[in-house]
DNA sequence: GGTATAACTATGCAGTGCAAACTTTGCAAT
DNA sequence: ATTGCAAAGTTTGCACTGCATAGTTATACC
């Protein structure tokens, strides 16, 4: 994964790639930018050149991840299959998952990201309005919001180990969703 | 707030202390533990007498934090009030809030921790218990954990600024208090 | 009144993000 | 082809971090 070349022609990428590979290897520890850079065999402030800051890396990591959950999101149509795609990813990418949400990144400052956050909650909006197509604009809003709560709310606490001992034995992803869908759309309008 | 004496006296809980106030006047920022020696007067490495790492000091703030939110519960009956008490808690303690359920905070490491987590769990499944008498014990399980699941979701949501502009622009307690009781009591079950 | 020990200091190390100044390279215009 | 220039990468260095280690001081206990 070295470059032989003075210019390394895609460090930008590279440097993502490196990142999300270390956050898969080890979730809890947020990686530093020299390990990064010795890693690609760069120096350890050749990443200033594409990235001005630490944060700006992870926020261009955090759209490559909400990019990816929208993506998984858009490949089902129900809204327990959309549950179980959010808590899924939320377990399969937890370090990623962290970055989209945590403090540093903030979606005032990044436009894109802003955008691409918005993807996500609009295909779930989408979703809601399909199951109640008779309710006001208010109550979808709100339901909607509901939804993404319960939902969110799962897949961190199960993420974060804050379920296993007493709350929930069973944390996987169609358990959960189905909890979260039993709860949003509720008995009745499931039928 | 510094010292004249030798010993301290009582440095652990000022070390807690500074550390809380620091982090209710920028909940951002993590501080640092030489910058909280420093403020009291001590030595960089003075703490390390009363926390083995950093992590214990913060998991020590984290029980406080989950103490004053079990209080906070307590104080409420109803299921909306707790919802709110809850979001409050959040907005009001954000840098608390954070350490409480922030990766490093593992519950499976501390005892206390675990214990005085519960306890606030507990509350909630109680007025769960009251609320759905009828109730078989998976269903009151699950109810339970989808309402702490919509109310950490709002919290967590809210605190993180991921409400404002798209989902939702009114975050007061109150209002999404409200619509976390909506999606767990049921209209049925609040008559 | 001595002494063990808890509480504190001093020093130092490895790492971190980042700023600043410099060097190398590719590209584009002449 | 030559030159000029901006982008990409290097070197150096600073301030800060957590933490390990070793030495110092006061306090509590017998």
């Amino acid at each position: 994964m070295a470059k032989d070349t003075y210019h390394h022609g895609s460090l930008r990428e590279a440097l993502l790639d490196a990142a999300e590979d270390d956050l898969r290897q080890s979730p809890e520890a947020v990686p530093s930018v020299r390990s990064l850079a010795a890693k690609l065999g760069v120096s350890s402030t050749a990443p200033q050149a594409h990235f001005r800051t630490k944060s700006d890396l992870m926020t261009a990591l955090a759209v490559r991840g909400f990019e990816r959950l929208s993506a998984a999101l858009s490949e089902t149509e129900t809204l327990r299959g959309l549950a179980e795609a959010y808590i899924g990813f939320a377990q399969d990418n937890l370090g990623i998952y962290r970055l989209m949400f945590s403090t540093g990144t903030r979606l005032d400052g990044d436009q894109q990201l802003r955008e691409v956050s918005r993807t996500a909650y609009d295909t779930l909006r989408a979703e809601i309005a399909r199951l109640f197509p008779n309710a006001t604009e208010r109550e979808r809003n709100e339901r909607t919001l509901a939804a993404w709560a319960v939902v969110h709310g799962l897949a961190t606490l199960a993420s974060e180990g804050r379920l296993s001992s007493e709350a929930a034995d069973d944390t996987r992803p169609a358990t959960l969703a189905r909890i979260a869908a039993d709860m949003v759309g509720g008995v009745t309008e499931t039928a």
